[in-house]
RNA sequence: GGCGCGGUGGCGGAGAGGCUACGCAGCGGAUUGCAAAUCCGUGUACACCGGUUCAAAUCCGGUCCGCGCCUCCA
């Protein structure tokens, strides 16, 4: 089966063909780090690093592009609050965004370009939208006149008067238009700031992904991604930006867009006050990065999620049952079967994969060859990774193993002389310090929780 | 006000005209000194009201409820 993806473009799904056939090209929306990311700024990330590993499976070569925004008021603003300077605030939290994905399994791009390496590119693509007519100079800005490009608002489906008409903000005096949005803007003495045609500045939001894309794989890419919210404006902008510079190419030929994660049917959002980092979940669930993709990915990437620390138990208990039947297994050339691989395509059909990977886990109870089926194809899905997973994570309160294995060893004496009473003692006290003992017919084993 | 998404068994969650996924939890049983794990069995749910159809959770119309975007936002 070929895949096929949701097109946010045409509201419809659609075989995907890429530009070429030998190599697909994908861009999503990066982090702005000035702050830790919350869960919900992480499953754009593993829906999206999903979608790649299955582009990897399917094509000869991928290449993945994910930028860093360390340009941005938000950042100037932590930079005057705290006295941290920016690039130390921005190295930081980069630093903090990549180990924190990682842990959920969500490896580093291709390519992770900075806004502020793309600097010249940036005013260089705003001179051409100026010279081509669809951007103008007022007071140190540089505008993108919205009025100028006839097909403005494809994506989102917006036609222009209606936005007018809607327009909750008051509009700034050097604009020719409300719609009209910033390619360029002026910086004080005190802000940060390079020099350019229109006076010493720094570049609008929009225009870095135009530039990123642009400078990395030309004109257009196969496909590009981000959440629901990045739709209107920042996408809009984006291909109005691109298209113009372009003479009206396309900038991206399908336009992917995942769902929020909500609380209570809310949006997870840093205003509402009702986020929890992955930083803080991780330290919530050690170890446990797995089980928290597990849960991002439950749903559909186009549903919400709601987020709830028993559906992170729910997830975890699942891959317990998976690892336990994988121990071992020898996956020298195992093919993740087409089942999975089908729902996978089928617009990222995870739900239906996770239901596949379940089938494989039930034939591998007395099947060695679905066992390295599911761990090649749960693999494929990001999770089964770890060979560490039950050891659990050791702390300096924690029973030494070797004061377990004593008090194993005396639990063993005691089932011997069927003093059973001690035997359940030493069980439910290691159980308080979080040790599960498990008997089986070799001897007793044990098992961190 | 404009545009859009959704309401599925106790919970999570696919599906999208007939074959009624899947997971978690529960219940009954097997096994086990106990426990875990495992195995077998067990649940006719699709917001409401009409309509179309031989057949609707799936199509059409209406109603109610929840959410989102229109401003920074993954």
């Amino acid at each position: 089966m070929k895949l096929r993806i949701y097109n946010t473009l045409t509201r419809r799904k659609e075989d995907f063909t890429p530009l070429n056939p030998d190599h697909v090209t994908i861009y999503v929306c990066g982090p702005t780090v000035y702050n830790y990311a919350h869960v919900g700024n992480a499953r754009p990330v593993v829906v999206f690093d999903l979608l790649v590993r299955l582009l990897r499976h399917d094509y000869k070569r991928v290449t993945y592009a994910r930028n860093i925004t360390d340009i941005d008021d938000k950042i100037i603003e932590a930079s005057q609050e705290s006295g941290v300077s920016i690039s130390q605030i921005t190295e930081k939290y980069a630093r903090i965004y990549e180990a924190d994905m990682a842990a959920l399994n969500a490896g580093p791009p291709d390519l992770t370009p900075k806004a502020t390496d793309y600097i010249d590119q940036m005013i260089a693509m705003t001179g051409t939208l100026i010279d081509k007519g669809y951007a103008y100079k007022k007071d140190g800005h540089a505008l993108f006149s919205v009025p100028s490009m006839s097909n403005y608002g494809e994506l989102s489906g917006r036609k222009l008067d209606e936005m007018i008409a809607g327009a909750r903000v008051d509009v700034a005096s050097y604009k020719k238009d409300a719609a009209d949005f910033i390619l360029w803007k002026p910086s004080t003495e005190t802000q940060p700031g390079w020099d350019s045609p229109w006076g010493r500045g720094r570049p609008g939001w929009h225009l870095e992904c135009s530039c990123m894309i642009e400078d990395n794989f030309g004109d257009t890419i196969d496909i590009h991604g981000g959440g629901l919210d990045l739709i209107f404006p920042h996408h809009e902008n984006e291909i109005a930006q691109s298209r113009c510079a372009h003479g009206g190419i396309a900038l991206a030929n399908y336009w992917m867009h995942n769902g929020y994660l909500t609380v209570d049917g809310e949006k997870m959002s840093k205003s509402l006050g009702n986020f929890i980092t992955v930083h803080d979940l991780l330290e919530e669930f050690p170890g446990r990065g797995e089980a928290i993709r597990m849960n991002l990915l439950s749903a559909h990437y186009r549903q919400p999620v709601d987020f709830s620390h028993d559906g992170i138990r729910q997830a975890q208990k699942q891959l317990d049952r998976w690892y336990r039947l994988t121990d071992g297994v020898d996956t020298d050339g195992v093919k993740v079967p087409n089942a999975v691989l089908d729902a996978l395509r089928d617009d990222l059909n995870t739900p239906k994969a996770l239901a596949e990977l379940n089938s494989l886990a039930k034939k591998a109870v007395n099947d060695d060859g679905a066992a390295s089926q599911l761990k090649v194809a749960a693999n494929l899905f990001g999770v089964l990774e770890q060979d560490d997973w039950f050891d659990g994570i050791v702390d300096d309160s924690a029973l030494s193993e070797m004061a377990i294995g004593k008090l194993i060893t005396e639990r063993a004496e005691a089932k011997k002389n069927k003093d059973f009473a001690r035997a359940d003692d030493i069980r439910n006290q290691l159980s308080e310090q979080g040790i599960s003992l498990l008997d089986g017919p070799e001897g007793t084993s044990w098992e961190r929780r």
